[in-house]
RNA sequence: GCCGGGAUGUCGGAAUUGGUAGACGAACACGACUCAAAAUCGUGCGAGGCAACUCGUGAGGGUUCGAGUCCCUCUCCCGGCACCA
């Protein structure tokens, strides 16, 4: 036998492998599972980088110990074919994109071949191949048809050196992802997929995903999920007749009713215009009658309110359906859409229709308003729901004074009826603190208001600062506002908006930290957030604490004792300055072990400062405390009172004094003993301060920062006293709506670039888009001769006549081609379902195939794509679900993120850093087998980390692979077994077999690499024994191991052969050697027979250390079988 | 700021999930072979100490017979989101 030549074996191997056709895989072998492992198709870029490697051969270990296991393994591969580099190559140097791919094409795949990996080749796909480009499209068009896929003039982002529109997950801090340039928005027609129906679906699926939480966080912030509730802020105007109220009674009412004309005065009083027809035969009343009425009543323009009450919401639908020109609201209290009283019918309604035409009424009404009180005696639930379904929006409940509205006076109607801003919040608890509205620049309600036709004057007075500051805000990038902190922003004078919780007019601005992109694009201020009060402060605007902090003692002795009452009390924290001194007084409470300043309660007849001042005199001593200021509101807290034994719930008066001089009063022994008191500089009482409550208290004496945090609700009416949990949906149910908002937005597919798959729509004059019939799929990407975009948003396919002029295919007059083509993420959102029937000319993938195979058993890829290709065919798969196209909701049950390789200097490898290191160098030095064996042995594979290639760490493995080589004449391999490998080699099976299951192909190496030190130690080895090792590292060295296989005079390939198995009795060795311990500290071993009881492991261990026992008394032994045994010894 | 993950020799990393910390590899040192070097083989290799022994898994505290592992507080590193109401 001569030296381990790598080149001739790693040529001999693959050649051989797929001359038989080794790894080709059937889509059902009888007996056996199937196991789908994928990994991410590369992009042809022309050549292998060491990170290829890392993607390809380790996962092929798995592959491969998989198939020795008896399962029926698909593990393909191809080329995501399509995307811009192959087109800026053309441009660059003037060849055909198709050529570059497919010749970069042929070049990687001899690179892919020299790693030995067990690829099924004869499932390769191309995304650029006609016959797969065919079903993107197909699949594009099922999407379309089914209205996820449409097309939007919306502001995208755009790269001016690609010239082309990216989605937003292809932009990275305000930068192109590919190429780095800064994006810029550009508002063009582009074609969209509804990926933010699915939001909801992609967040709450993850949870039955067994994914590493990396992965998940990653996809749910970027999703940005933001629950909180939507509540409406009515408008009042300083220029009086801005709008014209049309309110139209019910059955039996009057326009002379108290309620309506108490409206009236209301509305008058803000300056409106108040119309209230009287309907006519009101006691037997029909439609068309009373519609005609209403009708005529006024003119309806887009300064109209028009409101229905009852059986008038009726007829104020079916006004706003014969309306020629919209109104601004619609608003219908106690509304009927399909009476059916039980109790007695009444005479209107066999004279009503009771059909309606939602649609003509929703697009004569800017805004609709739906007014229901839950007690209504007489409209159901059902009702509600009914007119919920038909307009397609929820509900206001109310609470009336008459539960069918009909009260004298009926404040919640009145509320409803003026224009309002609707805001976004998270935190509904501090609604009655809300003092100011904030609207973004771009809001659309300051867009409107601003609108000045020349007839009638802009609602705002101040519009010409409004109108700057817009500008302004428009001028700037969204990071150039962000990155001054500083806040600003004008006050749109001549209106004020109403608090819905208080009735107080509070103003309304115009700031750009408002951002039309979240929520409503508008909020309001309060408090207790630190952005608003800083806002609050620059400007002047009051503001109104509603929430005191509740800190709950969750540690310590005094942490609470669940299912134990609270005793309420009212207390103080008094902070005392020393007289002369910059130092503070610091108690230690000796019984609750709690460091702290003075407190105690107020008792009755006590206001707090005489309270507090006693409690100094009581636990210090000194008698002349001078208050100097109450330290904001109250601050309460539950713990547990070790003196009282109960459990408290105290609400503390953080109050300041000084010191006028230091007298003292005898203090008695008891207190004494309970108050250790001594004085700190201001940095060392902060540190010692160790309860939440003082902490807080104290932070006020030096600055007056804004509570943020939730609490107990104050001077917030009704729910005053609640907690902020408890009072949250009370409050938002109360003053608005619950929502959720998402950060994530409509992926956008449309492409200005030549290379990628042609959308498959026709753009018709009379018809709008229309889609490809099935038949005339593919569109083809015709060829050109220029692949330059224009840089205006046309791809180069729009110089294509031939391509672009085609009939309709519905009316068959004369229509467009689209000629944008799709992001490529499209391509790769369903490239595994291809994988599973790859030829398929009838279907994107047959249903069984797709049946033997999905979902994907364990998908390995890069972190970049946790928020871009991954979330992508997440969604794609979930339309394609909801198609009926697939049977599984989650395209892949096991995901991970790979590592990086870094350079041998620890950087990222870059040609620039010149410490990139070329895969098919080291494979030419070194072999394929022992790059890949380097690569699985470098770190976990399962965990996200970088590593740094280490040249001499590949020698090492080198090694090892070369001990092993020579093995075979070295070691004496007998027939006969060598019992003392017995043992470590059936470890070995088990541990190589898990480790590789678990991903942690570095500990299965090194478990191998003991095997061989141990043989070696031996100097022989069991013919059995060494088969047995050959196929244990086989999947890791794949051309080797057959080499040597082979020579050990067996006929099949290595890779054919059946894993081998362990003998549970045989994992342990016959002897053991145990740990002794005295008091935890190792101070012998002892080896002993492994099947021996504990009474003779405890014995053993004693005689050990018995000279250190000596004259000590042995509390106890802690026997760990097989382990150790630790004697406890007292001193 | 919020959320997620992490920190172990000179380096990459192990540690049966609470049981002898540092497996395996690399680097380094010494020895053998050699005229010599490389390769190979052998030995050593956390720190301090002649030794007995002491200390040691980012820092500090706690629980436990026993903590890298569990709990509390903090620091730093990596990743995602962020004037997000």
């Amino acid at each position: 036998m001569h030296g381990y030549d790598h080149k001739k074996i790693e040529t001999k191997w693959q050649k051989a492998w797929a001359k038989k056709g080794l790894y080709k895989t059937s889509d059902k072998v009888k007996g056996k599972d199937n196991f789908y492992l994928l990994v991410e198709f590369p992009y042809p870029s022309g050549n292998l980088h060491v990170g290829h490697w890392y993607a390809f051969s380790v996962p092929d270990i798995l592959a491969r110990m998989m198939r020795m296991q008896g399962r029926n393994v698909l593990y393909p591969i191809g080329f995501d074919a399509f995307g811009l580099p192959a087109e800026n190559a053309a441009i660059k140097n003037r060849v055909n994109p198709r050529k570059w791919t497919l010749g970069n094409i042929e070049f990687m795949k001899k690179q892919i071949r020299s790693m030995g990996t067990s690829f099924d080749w004869s499932r390769e796909i191309l995304t650029c191949d006609p016959a797969y480009y065919k079903w993107t499209q197909w699949l594009f068009l099922q999407f379309f048809k089914r209205g996820l896929a449409y097309q939007k003039e919306t502001p995208a982002n755009w790269c001016p050196k690609d010239k082309t529109v990216l989605a937003n997950e292809q932009v990275v801090d305000g930068k192109c992802e590919r190429c780095g340039t800064q994006v810029i928005q550009k508002e063009m027609p582009q074609w969209n997929l509804k990926i933010t129906d699915y939001a909801d679906r992609l967040i709450n699926d993850l949870d039955a995903l067994d994914w590493p939480e990396q992965i998940k966080e990653s996809q749910r912030n970027w999703i940005g999920r933001s629950e909180g509730y939507e509540i409406d802020f009515p408008l009042v105007f300083d220029d009086g007749k801005k709008y014209k109220y049309v309110l139209l009674h019910g059955y039996t009412g009057h326009a002379s009713d108290a309620r309506w004309q108490w409206i009236r005065r209301e509305l008058e009083a803000l300056g409106h215009e108040v119309i209230i027809p009287e309907l006519p035969n009101t006691d037997d009343p029909s439609e068309e009658e009373q519609v005609e009425v209403a009708l005529h009543a006024t003119e309806y323009d887009e300064r109209t309110v028009l409101f229905g009450h009852s059986l008038g919401a009726t007829v104020a639908m079916k006004v706003v359906e014969k309306l020629t020109a919209p109104i601004s609201r619609l608003v219908l209290a106690g509304a009927v859409v399909n009476p059916r009283f039980k109790d007695k019918k009444r005479p209107f309604e066999k004279k009503f229709s009771w059909r309606f035409d939602p649609e003509a009424i929703k697009k004569n009404a800017k805004s609709i308003t739906v007014l229901h009180d839950p007690r209504d005696y007489a409209i159901t639930e059902k009702q509600r729901q009914l007119i919920e379904n038909m307009l397609n929006l929820k509900a206001r409940l109310c609470s009336t004074t008459e539960p069918h509205f009909t009260g004298d006076r009926e404040p919640d109607l009145l509320m409803w009826l003026r224009p309002t801003i609707r805001v976004f919040t998270t935190r509904p608890d501090t609604l009655y603190g809300g003092t100011f509205l904030v609207l973004a620049p771009e809001h659309p309600w300051i867009k409107a208001a601003l609108q000045n036709d020349g007839h009638r004057k802009s609602v705002i007075s101040n519009e010409a600062e409004i109108q700057r500051y817009v500008e302004n805000a428009a001028k700037k990038t969204e990071r150039e506002r962000q990155e001054s902190k500083e806040k600003t922003g004008v006050e749109l004078m001549g209106v004020k908006a109403i608090n819905p919780t208080t009735g107080a007019e509070i103003p309304l601005w115009v700031a750009d930290y408002a951002l039309m992109g979240f929520g409503t694009g508008a909020l309001f201020g309060d408090a207790h957030d630190a952005r608003d009060v800083a806002f609050a402060k620059k400007y002047g605007i009051p503001l109104r604490e509603t929430i005191e902090p509740l800190f709950i003692q969750e540690t310590g002795l005094d942490k609470i004792r669940s299912d134990e009452p609270f005793t309420e009390r009212n207390s103080i924290h008094a902070f005392v300055k020393h007289w002369s001194d910059e130092k503070y007084m610091a108690v230690h409470y000796v019984p609750s072990d709690i460091n702290e300043c003075v407190s105690g309660g107020i008792e009755e007849g006590e206001d707090a400062v005489t309270a507090a001042q006693r409690e100094i005199r009581e636990e210090t001593g000194y008698s002349k405390a001078r208050f100097v200021r109450k330290l904001g509101n109250r601050v309460h807290a539950k713990y547990y009172s070790v003196e009282r034994k109960k459990n408290m719930f105290v609400h503390f008066t953080p109050l300041l004094f000084q010191l006028e001089d230091d007298t003292q009063e005898e203090i008695s022994a008891s207190e004494k003993a309970r108050h250790e008191v001594s004085w700190l500089s201001k940095e060392e009482v902060g540190r010692f301060f160790n309860r939440d409550d003082i902490r807080l208290g104290w932070s006020r004496v030096e600055n007056d920062i804004p509570y943020e945090g939730k609490g107990i609700l104050f001077d917030s009416g009704e729910f005053s006293g609640l907690t902020s949990d408890e009072a949250m949906p009370k409050i938002g149910e109360k003053f608005g709506r619950l929502v959720k908002h998402y950060r994530l937005r409509d992926w956008i597919v449309s492409r200005q670039r030549y290379w990628g798959v042609p959308i498959p729509i026709i753009h018709c004059a009379t018809c709008g888009p229309v889609a490809v019939p099935d038949k005339d799929l593919p569109v083809k990407l015709p060829e050109v001769r220029d692949y330059l975009p224009d840089g205006k948003g046309k791809s180069p396919l729009a110089k294509v006549i031939k391509f672009v002029q085609v009939k309709c295919p519905r009316c068959k007059s004369s229509a467009q081609r689209e000629t944008d083509t799709l992001d490529t993420f499209v391509d790769s959102s369903w490239y595994f379902l291809r994988y599973t029937d790859p030829k398929n000319k009838k279907k994107f993938a047959d249903a069984n195939k797709m049946d033997h195979w999905m979902p994907v058993d364990l998908y390995s890829g890069g972190a970049e794509h946790t928020t871009m290709h991954v979330l992508y065919s997440r969604f794609w798969q979930k339309a394609m679900f909801d198609l009926g196209l697939v049977k599984d909701k989650e395209p892949y049950v096991r995901r991970m993120n790979r590592s990086i390789i870094l350079g041998p200097d620890g950087q990222k490898m870059s040609k620039s850093h010149g410490n990139v290191i070329d895969p098919d160098e080291v494979v030419a030095r070194l072999g394929a087998d022992t790059v890949r064996m380097y690569l699985a042995f470098i770190g976990p594979y399962s965990e996200v980390s970088s590593f740094p290639w280490n040249p001499d760490g590949v020698v090492g493995v080198r090694r090892f692979l070369e001990r092993v080589w020579n093995a075979g004449q070295k070691l004496a391999v007998q027939e006969k077994r060598v019992d003392a490998l017995r043992h470590i080699l059936h470890k070995t099976v088990k541990k190589v077999g898990d480790d590789i299951i678990a991903l942690k192909f570095n500990t299965a190496i090194s478990q191998l690499m003991i095997f061989l030190n141990a043989a070696e130690k031996e100097k022989k080895i069991g013919k059995e024994q060494w088969e047995t090792f050959l196929r244990l590292l086989a999947p890791f060295a794949p051309h080797m191991t057959d080499e040597l296989w082979h020579s050990a005079g067996r006929k099949r390939s290595v890779h054919m052969e059946s894993w081998p198995k362990y003998d549970e009795s045989l994992l342990k060795d016959e002897r053991m050697t145990m740990a002794v311990q005295i008091n935890g500290k190792t101070r012998g071993e002892v080896t002993l027979a492994s099947d021996s009881d504990k009474t003779v492991q405890e014995q053993a261990a004693r005689s050990v250390v018995a000279t250190r026992l000596q004259g000590k008394n042995v509390l106890r032994a802690i026997v760990v079988p097989g382990r150790l045994v630790n004697f406890v010894v007292a001193d």
